[in-house]
DNA sequence: TTAACGATTAAATAATTGTTTAATTGTTCT
DNA sequence: AGAACAATTAAACAATTATTTAATCGTTAA
């Protein structure tokens, strides 16, 4: 990776730095942080972190339409933050069991506690 | 808070997720995570966490013009992650120092770790 | 094999948002 | 004061995205 120029120089520049220029890298962190930029989104991801539940009662939690519920699931599921099972009619939806899911979770637990407190 | 009535009944529900209610709340997290979905403004947060830069290399950094990475730090700014000051004819930004911030830059650096490896 | 229910898909609409271009503001130096 | 540079703002455009409505698919049970 080759050093990047720049056109004032204030201080010594950290080569570590030098990956800002990894466009594709940050593109996806950044796929996966827009997943929780939508508020209904986000309160889906936040319950199936805490329980397994079907769409409707995702829909009446959430307070949405099943077609508007099963769009944001979609999104979630093709990312593998939620993972879902037939059971019969129903289907179950939770979130996942891996490292980015947790880290997200956790993410998501510190900043409602940081701007909503009490 | 009021429990909240399901249509189905799978399994005892923990009130604790009733919270799920409180729409306020969760769009205010979600506002914080949308502006870490978008690529560009990923890569400015990032940078703006290891380093204190002005406009024009922000924009040599990321390789976008001015005005366009202006827009993205005026919303950052505005939701408190970055802060600003001038000198002379420059201002440098640079990550805020809040709890809030520093949330998400670790969050950033596991995703990013977790996303892409080595 | 229907009828009923749960879930998804598709098309259409409405709203939001990122980027560009051009103009403007603020600061410094001659 | 004027010229040069840094940064922001405004308007316009392009692109993405969330939601609704209606239709379709899959499963279960009568």
């Amino acid at each position: 990776m080759s050093s990047i120029d720049l056109p004032h120089h204030h201080c010594e520049w950290n080569p570590e730095l030098n990956k800002v220029a990894d466009i594709d890298s940050f593109q996806k962190a950044a796929d996966i942080f827009r997943l929780l930029g939508d508020g209904s989104r986000l309160r889906i991801f936040w319950l199936l972190c805490h329980c397994e539940e079907c769409v409707i009662n995702i829909s009446a939690l959430v307070n949405m339409s099943s077609p508007a519920v099963s769009h944001h699931l979609r999104q979630l599921k093709i990312s593998g933050l939620i993972t879902s099972r037939r059971d019969g009619k129903e289907m179950y939806y939770k979130a996942a069991d891996t490292e980015e899911s947790k880290v997200l979770h956790l993410a998501i637990e510190k900043i409602l506690e940081i701007t909503c407190p009490g």
